[in-house]
DNA sequence: AACCGGCGATACCTCACCGGTATCGCCCCA
DNA sequence: TGGGGCGATACCGGTGAGGTATCGCCGGTT
């Protein structure tokens, strides 16, 4: 099977329609017929239903998706750790770290600071992205290491080192009556008249259906919260980049935040193993 | 880039020799030749280094080996699974699991004893073999899950259950010296004169050097072990298929084994879902 | 009921590129 | 200095990927 045809596959799946999913692969769509007729013929699997009208997935079609997307992923990974293992030869980006925007700032920072400090150090290019991307810039290798956040991220597929773990506080508006208190309970948070708590968008970029204002970074997140349009519950650490307009009260029931280092299992780098034992020392 | 390309680099990167890769694939030389030029420029990296009389890989190249292996066994997992998927619609395997040969029976009789009463069970081929080959068999789409047994394997890369735990014994031969001991601990078994442990084969089958005799699997072990030329120390539930010719004596500081159930992260099986629940539920 | 429009499949053509054979150039070694 | 092993180059033929034009089917519209 050829990454051409898993591409073409993959479109087609995604879009359930040729006419677009050749667009979108800047190809004609006679041709994008042929192909997918093709790789069907040579697996001897049916993987469409094209009734007039509408085209769907059968059972293997589905299969396929999924593990092919899989399959692109890891191609796409090959080529561009093989370009960045060049560059690294004359010295540019060694490694690339991606983290949440907004979180573990002050650990990142100290573990930056401890592995540039190590001999042999290569430069580490810093990429932050939103909640659940992670996962996916470190299987197509846009990235070489992330850290996670459990339970949020799943590390499932990755390989990973426990760095250090933390309870929740609820961050609210500076005025709200609940501000003052010492501690609250999840049942106090969730759903308060007037704060709902945020929707985060999905994998594929879209929002879950709901209450609440639609938010894509911690930034804007905290921002809403000064409106007094919304509230949260995040990890203690991210005190440190709130200002006077929120509040921030301990969570005791709330469920406890494992940072961890994470890497696809089958690196052997050099660099990658300096960084994560620069991580462990802490 | 292309699986095609792909494979082809793979082969010259592991042979080191373009004659030889070429033969591997079935191809002639100069096309392979043609192939990874072609390959260089596209990625604008220098693969591999060819001083007269000798090939050897550039770090590029071997960030390519690694990263290209793991994504050819994504690719040829895409594609036997599909095909496995459209034989499911029809009746035949839905789920192949692999497990060592000889170890855990009575649990992965149990297993498939109470899945296979559940409603919706589809069927489950066994497939078994030696250590170290499960992970490979789960990466490249052979098997859909495997029972795994820590610390030995490693469920890196993969989503697991725990299952159960138990200590382990060593093996003699029916008249050993110590085989009459209540307990033992690993120094008194470890380099027993005249009794090695044995060597099994690594990843891509050739076997370690030193002392020992070479074996593949459970049944070759036994046999030598009862012939008095081999001990080893192995979980406690190898004794079920031991017979009279060799001893078990518990090993008090040997560490302990978990067997867990493993399958690749991206699984979205129903089938799969219901095997593993029936697992957990033993 | 007839027509129109959307969509996937088919027909046919062109050209890139993949693979094969023959041969070269280089270098180690006898 | 000549031979042999090995990778690169030159050249050729056939497969197949992609493009354009068009068909066939079906559903909705008037």
């Amino acid at each position: 099977m050829e990454t051409r045809e898993l591409r073409y596959f993959v479109a087609v799946a995604e879009e359930l329609h040729f006419g677009r999913a050749a667009q979108r692969l800047g190809i004609a769509q006679p041709p994008l017929s042929r192909a997918i007729q093709q790789l069907e013929r040579r697996l001897g699997v049916a993987l469409l239903e094209r009734n007039s009208r509408a085209v769907t997935l059968t059972e293997a079609g589905s299969v396929l998706l999924r593990e092919g997307q899989a399959a692109l992923d890891a191609v796409d990974a090959a080529d561009r750790r093989t370009r960045r293992a060049a560059l690294a030869e004359t010295g540019q980006p060694g490694l690339v770290l991606v983290t949440k925007a907004g979180a573990s700032n002050e650990l990142l920072s100290k573990l930056l600071d401890t592995y540039a400090a190590e001999p042999g150090a290569v430069t580490v290019d810093v990429l932050l992205c939103g909640p659940g991307e992670q996962e996916r810039l470190l299987r197509d290798g846009r990235a070489d290491v992330a850290l996670l956040h459990r339970p949020f991220d799943s590390t499932v597929g990755f390989d990973a080192e426990e760095l250090c773990t933390e309870g929740q506080v609820a961050i609210l508006p500076a005025g709200h009556h609940l501000a003052g208190r010492a501690h609250l309970r999840m049942a106090d948070v969730t759903a308060l008249p007037g704060l709902p708590m945020p929707r985060w968008p999905g994998p594929d970029g879209t929002y879950p259906d709901g209450p609440g204002p639609q938010v894509r970074d911690h930034a804007q997140l905290v921002q809403l919260i000064a409106l007094g349009r919304a509230s949260a519950v995040l990890p203690e650490n991210c005190r440190v980049h709130l200002h006077g307009d929120v509040a921030t009260v301990p969570v005791l029931d709330a469920p406890t935040v494992t940072t961890v280092i994470a890497w696809p299992p089958h690196s052997r780098s050099q660099a990658l193993a300096g960084l994560v034992r620069a991580a462990t020392r802490l």
